[in-house]
RNA sequence: GGGGAUUUAGCUCAGUUGGUUAGAGCACCUGCCUUACAAGCAGGGGGUCACAAGUUCGAAUCUUGUAAUCCCCACCA
């Protein structure tokens, strides 16, 4: 007897198994010529970030992959890694400060950062730990920092390499500045949400004409400041005669041109637009067809500033608002005002208003790296899982914008450009200059910017593997391309679109073959998981209540393919009955082993059809998972895998086992030989899902002589389907749970307490007498009746329990224990319900066209299924008289 | 405004080239401590497949339209 303990208890064997698995060396994935390797890489989270749900589902899926992989014989490699995440870790960090009653501009910019070190090596390896906790296995050896020296390395390379080939300039153009962060940020990180604001109408004066004015509308008077024009259209024939004119701009008391352009609609609010160049993106455009100036009037933190009126000046921008419209009242140049529904863009991190600046900032040119990105995913070489997010990425690719890199921050990879004081040229290498490369001057100063994060995580399917220091590149050309991609469909601009064009702009190839967007964690509303809400779930506190396990198996088999996956606490129970569904079967099974049990290979036995059956179910099992998991439907592979042990083995297979189990014979073994190797094979199949359980179980079980054992079921084979198993008696088998289901059913639906002895009696077809006489043992067994007997011939028996089958009857005489009358019932109504589906079939062939036109095989199943409908109609009717009689 | 989806049982979803009486999990009802598991076993109820039209011998499945919901992109002041 193998002896397991009652309950499975997470918690003494996890941190056990994983400790065993690192030492044993398993995960890592060390350069082998002689084997396929399967690379992932890890979307790298921030360095300081905790484990969430959103990681827990997507990494786990990463981790079943690999794990599955592994096991069937690839190389399998995880990239793990962390991201310096510059916002949104220096954002957290200047909270701290804030807290503390500092801030960053008092410590300084070299005092700073090294807070933020020190702030990483205290937070940093937290998410890793917990990664650990979730059983993931990462090749460790490999892990990487977006800030290691390697990597930082990579990222200069980069830069200077497309400063080089003119492909990064610098420009001053309108950012979207962030007024919290006091930063630009890229387009990618505004999001645009729709805003019940206003739309305020009211008046410039014309200059020169008395009581002559154009009335103006607009959604920011406070930019009003700043305004260097109004604009109409050219066209239009309330305005023409105003465009060369000039308005006398009200507060600020100065005189602007009306100018003409296309890009005004005249039927939108008066016709006539107000410009400020200098704070709006379109107004830009036109200033500059206008040569109009580009007025500044606001800071970098979002108050007033700049050339205006004295009482605006550091004045916050939604007070000016208020203020100017009050002024413009009072000036009775106000006219009205009306509700407007408007799309605003917010900054993603600090959930400000976006400020359109001008500012100078360095842009990546990106159109030429785009071209063949997107051609990568027209040709099929890269493709899309769900498939439909190809086309978002080939419209963000078509329609690209240069790309601002440039980030009013500390924290980051600063850039690698230094100006000269004297000639004002700029100096880039690899090393830092000590003078100006065109003049020689030492009079030379560093940008004090650092790069958009993404400008380092993009290289991130290179810059681990040793590139560009490597000359060889033994391991870049090995791992690279990586097989899938497993990320949210948030970062398919950020970060996926840019990951592809930098692979084939510097090693001219793929990074990925496919790419996986897992679903988005949301709660039972619909809503995404947030901190204000406070609806998130702890996946860590899930795993200290339910064990590892349970979290991975629940979060898998909620996930479809894309789209959105709805979870709650109690979800994960389900998980956890899994487990211990697993962890009851397999002690179940270990019980009756002991040291006389001899285990055969299976070809060397003569088998039960319930074996045949159950093998048969095992090798569909088999073929549903690596086809599903293939495929990336991971949540049906694993719901296969839950079927089979739960319904097929425990269910059917230790139930049947149940009668053999105790003898000291050959039965037993023979029992064993078969459910050892199933469940040997239901622990591999299950492994990459819930690899702690399946590991302590493994570890317990006997060799089976058909399969090979090794150090931990991490590295052993992944079962694929190999027949091994008898067609036609798993079929019968198939009838026989049928008969028995309709055995249990009559008896309950009768209403006959469990305890009543019954005898039954089989009317049918001559193959199934063989096959029920034979299943006699487990028909008594499993339907709880003492004796079975099948004949073809006809069986007279009053007052009987009957259920008709495919090709059976069955009669269970049961005397005054039933109510005859809601018998008659229920049969008069089996008797309706097939009447119906027998009308709808005998429609179908009387239809000529049918007949005609459907193909022989539908034909002939309609007709067997005709004759097997009309038959159990009649078995009912003779029922039916049977209880009249 | 453009694009991508979704709509099947009370809830979440399968249903892979159109073809037996549309499935699963959870929830619900009933009966059971039957030699692992009451975190269990057994049985059961529940669906005009969003709506309408079309193609077809045959539609949950294909086409078109309608409605509702969700997501992404976009500079109409």
């Amino acid at each position: 007897m193998i002896d397991i303990e009652p309950t499975y208890k997470p918690e003494e064997y996890e941190k056990k198994w994983y400790s065993y698995w690192l030492e044993q060396n398993l995960f890592d994935a060390p350069v082998d010529p002689n084997k396929e390797p399967y690379t992932i890489l890890m979307p790298p989270p921030n360095v300081t970030s905790q484990l969430h749900m959103g990681h827990g589902l997507g990494y786990t899926i990463q981790d079943l992959l690999i794990r599955w992989k592994r096991m069937s014989g690839f190389n399998a490699c995880w990239l793990p890694g962390t991201d310096h995440a510059g916002i949104a870790t220096q954002m957290m960090v200047e909270k701290q400060l804030e807290r503390e009653g500092t801030s960053r501009k008092e410590l300084g910019r070299e005092a700073f950062v090294k807070h933020l070190e020190n702030w990483k090596e205290k937070y940093g390896g937290l998410i890793l730990d917990q990664f650990k906790t979730m059983g993931f296995s990462c090749d460790w050896s490999r892990l990487a920092y977006t800030l290691d020296e390697e990597l930082s390395e990579a990222v200069r390379h980069v830069f200077v390499e497309l400063f080089n080939q003119g492909l990064i300039y610098r420009n001053e153009r309108l950012v979207n500045w962030d007024t919290v962060l006091k930063t630009a940020i890229s387009d990618d990180e505004v999001e645009t949400k729709e805003i019940n604001g206003h739309l305020w109408f009211y008046r410039y004066p014309i200059e020169g004409e008395k009581d002559s004015y154009i009335k103006i509308a607009t959604t920011r008077p406070e930019t009003m400041l700043g305004d260097t024009a109004v604009a109409v259209n050219p066209e239009d024939e309330r305005f023409k005669h105003l465009i060369g004119k000039q308005v006398r701009l009200p507060i600020v008391d100065r005189l602007i041109p009306i100018v003409g352009d296309d890009y005004v609609k005249s039927e939108f609010g008066t016709g006539a637009v107000k410009i400020t160049p200098a704070h709006d993106p379109n107004d830009f455009e036109i200033g500059k067809r206008h040569n109009l100036p580009f007025l500044v009037v606001m800071n970098d933190d979002g108050s007033m500033g700049g050339d205006i009126p004295e009482k605006y000046k550091g004045m916050d921008r939604f007070k000016a608002r208020k203020e100017i419209l009050k002024d413009l009242k009072n000036l009775e140049l106000f006219d009205d005002e009306k509700a407007y529904k408007h799309a605003v863009p917010h900054s993603e991190r600090s959930k400000t208003v976006i400020e359109p600046k001008l500012s100078m900032q360095w842009y990546v040119k990106m159109k030429e790296m785009a071209q063949p990105a997107a051609d990568a995913a027209r040709n099929g070489e890269i493709s899309f899982y769900p498939q439909s997010w190809q086309k978002t990425y080939l419209y963000w690719l078509d329609n690209i914008q240069d790309w601002c890199i440039s980030r009013q921050l500390w924290w980051g990879h600063r850039i690698p450009i230094w100006y000269c004081q004297d000639c004002e040229s700029i100096t880039t290498g690899m090393t830092d200059p000590t003078e100006c490369s065109h003049c020689n001057s030492k009079n030379i100063k560093q940008d004090e910017d650092v790069l958009d994060t993404w400008f380092s995580s993009w290289l991130w399917p290179l810059s681990p593997f040793g590139w560009p220091q490597d000359k060889e590149q033994k391991e870049l050309n090995y791992f690279n391309p990586s097989d899938v991609l497993v990320t949210g469909s948030e970062i398919i601009f950020l970060w996926v679109a840019r990951m592809v064009m930098a692979n084939i702009k510097f090693k001219n190839r793929l990074p990925f073959k496919h790419i996986y967007f897992n679903a988005t964690v949301v709660d039972k509303k619909g809503r995404k998981f947030s901190k204000t809400l406070g609806n998130g779930i702890d996946p860590l506190e899930v795993v200290e209540k339910h064990g590892a396990d349970a979290v991975r198996f629940t979060a898998i088999s909620l996930a479809p393919l894309g789209g959105r996956v709805m979870m709650e606490v109690s979800d994960f129970e389900n998980g956890a009955r899994f487990v211990n569904k697993l962890w009851n079967a397999s002690r179940f099974i270990l019980k009756y082993y002991d040291e006389k049990t001899q285990l055969k290979p299976l070809k060397d036995l003569e088998l039960q059809a319930y074996d045949h059956w159950l093998l048969s179910e095992y090798q569909t099992v088999l073929e549903k998972v690596n086809q599903n998991l293939s495929n990336y439907r991971v949540n049906e592979a694993v719901d296969s895998m839950y079927h089979f042990v739960w319904g097929a083995l425990c269910d059917w297979g230790l139930e049947c086992s149940k009668g053999n189990l105790n003898e000291n014979s050959e039965t037993k073994d023979k029992s064993l030989s078969v459910l050892v190797y199933l469940l040997d094979g239901c622990l591999r199949l299950l492994h990459p899902v819930m690899p702690f359980i399946t590991e302590e179980l493994w570890q317990k079980i006997p060799v089976h002589p058909d399969l090979e054992k090794g150090a931990s079921v991490v590295t052993a084979e992944y079962p694929v389907k190999s027949a091994k198993f008898d067609e036609t008696q798993a079929t019968q088998w198939a009838t026989v749970q049928d008969l028995i289901t309709k055995i249990r059913s009559a008896r309950q639906t009768a209403g006959i307490p469990p305890k009543v002895d019954l005898s039954v009696s089989i009317k049918c077809e001559n193959d199934l007498v063989d096959v029920f006489s034979n299943a006699s043992q487990w028909i008594k067994q499993l339907a709880k009746v003492s004796t079975v007997t099948a004949t073809t011939e006809n069986v007279k028996l009053k007052q009987s329990l009957t259920q008709v089958g495919k090709g059976y009857e069955i009669f269970i005489p049961v005397a005054d224990l039933i109510d005859i009358e809601a018998e008659k019932t229920r049969l008069e109504n089996e008797k309706k319900r097939l009447g119906k589906v027998l009308m709808g079939i005998s429609k179908k062939m009387e239809n000529k066209s049918f007949m005609d036109r459907a193909p022989q095989d539908v034909i002939e199943q309609t007709k067997a299924q005709f004759q097997n409908i009309s038959s159990q109609i009649d078995s009912v009717e003779r029922n039916l008289k049977g209880l009249n009689g």
